[in-house]
DNA sequence: CTTGTACCCTGACCGC
DNA sequence: TGCGGTCAGGGTACAA
């Protein structure tokens, strides 16, 4: 269930990796991880010797910022993880990085790049609802704009939170889990937020004054930041490019606790469904 | 425009 | 022990 902070984890990972690497060729394995139904091969030809030159993130999206050799225009990889995607990168001793995907239990290679260097990155990803779209810079521009903005950003205050989320009838938790109003956040960490902001999930956005939008929006930032600073949250799948877990599990005071009690005020926790997805909440401390 | 629902995908889990 | 049904939730397409 990669959100922002396991993202951002996979981000930094990658960047240290594979920024200055250039890649040799590529392998598509389960050709449905390529957005769009773009062709294997086409996709291949296009990475063939392109450099990469920055690993960058927005929202829970992946950017690998491409220079290509000769006259090809400058392109950016997207790449979503969703629920399932992990990467590993396997050192030059370990061709084809067939030892590390055993040692990892990488039994659903969707994607392989060799690197000039002899290296290899491998994707994995069981469920394949992660994926790979090749773009233009131009042409990312403008899917970028449609994310909403980034809440860990060092000038996202409250009233642009307040902004972001809007004054209309949709709930406070399916507001925040929109990527379009604001980016990076999914299930666990609107939980997380608004027990931190003592705020009920199911309140509608144009209910709340600014003191609750000062709540959520230091909640929502606390509980981000705090996750990054453990490497995110395992529950199943997500995985650093390390092989490592996330250490934030450990943390979640609503997520997946339903039924124990609350930490703050030992209510039972509650779990209810919001758009088709999980809410976990405190009905006693959360209003 | 806003809001809700179905879908994709596989493995873990549950009840029988 | 096996087996079918349900659920998990990213994004997206589409309907109301």
């Amino acid at each position: 269930m990669p959100e922002l902070p396991e993202v951002e984890t996979i981000r930094r990972d990658l960047a240290s990796a594979l920024e200055g690497a250039t890649i040799a060729s590529v392998r598509i394995r389960k050709p449905d991880i390529l957005m769009d139904g773009e062709s294997p091969r086409k996709f291949a030809a296009s990475l063939r010797g392109c450099r990469i030159c920055s690993v960058e993130r927005r929202g829970k999206n992946l950017l690998l910022h491409l220079t290509p050799q000769g006259r090809q225009l400058a392109a950016v990889l997207q790449v979503q993880v969703r629920m399932t995607g992990r990467f590993a990168v396997a050192p030059d001793s370990d061709p084809g990085g067939r030892q590390l995907a055993e040692q990892l239990g990488f039994s659903h290679v969707a994607a392989q790049f060799e690197l000039d260097d002899g290296r290899t990155v491998l994707y994995d990803d069981v469920r394949r609802l992660g994926g790979f779209r090749l773009l233009t810079m131009e042409a990312w521009q403008r899917r970028e704009r449609e994310l909403g903005p980034e809440p860990l950003d060092i000038g996202f205050k409250s009233r642009d939170l307040a902004r972001a989320l809007g004054h209309g009838r949709a709930s406070i938790k399916t507001a925040l889990v929109d990527q379009r109003r604001i980016a990076g956040i999914g299930n666990i960490y609107s939980s997380e937020a608004l027990h931190r902001a003592r705020l009920d999930p199911r309140r509608m956005c144009r209910t709340l004054d600014e003191t609750d939008m000062r709540r959520l929006h230091r909640g929502l930032r606390g509980v981000l930041s705090a996750s990054l600073r453990e490497s995110g949250t395992t529950l199943q799948d997500y995985r650093t490019v390390s092989g490592g877990s996330g250490k934030f599990q450990n943390r979640l005071r609503v997520y997946d606790r339903e039924g124990r009690s609350c930490s703050r005020c030992g209510e039972q926790i509650q779990r209810i469904l919001q758009a088709g997805r999980s809410s976990y909440f405190c009905p006693g401390c959360q209003i």
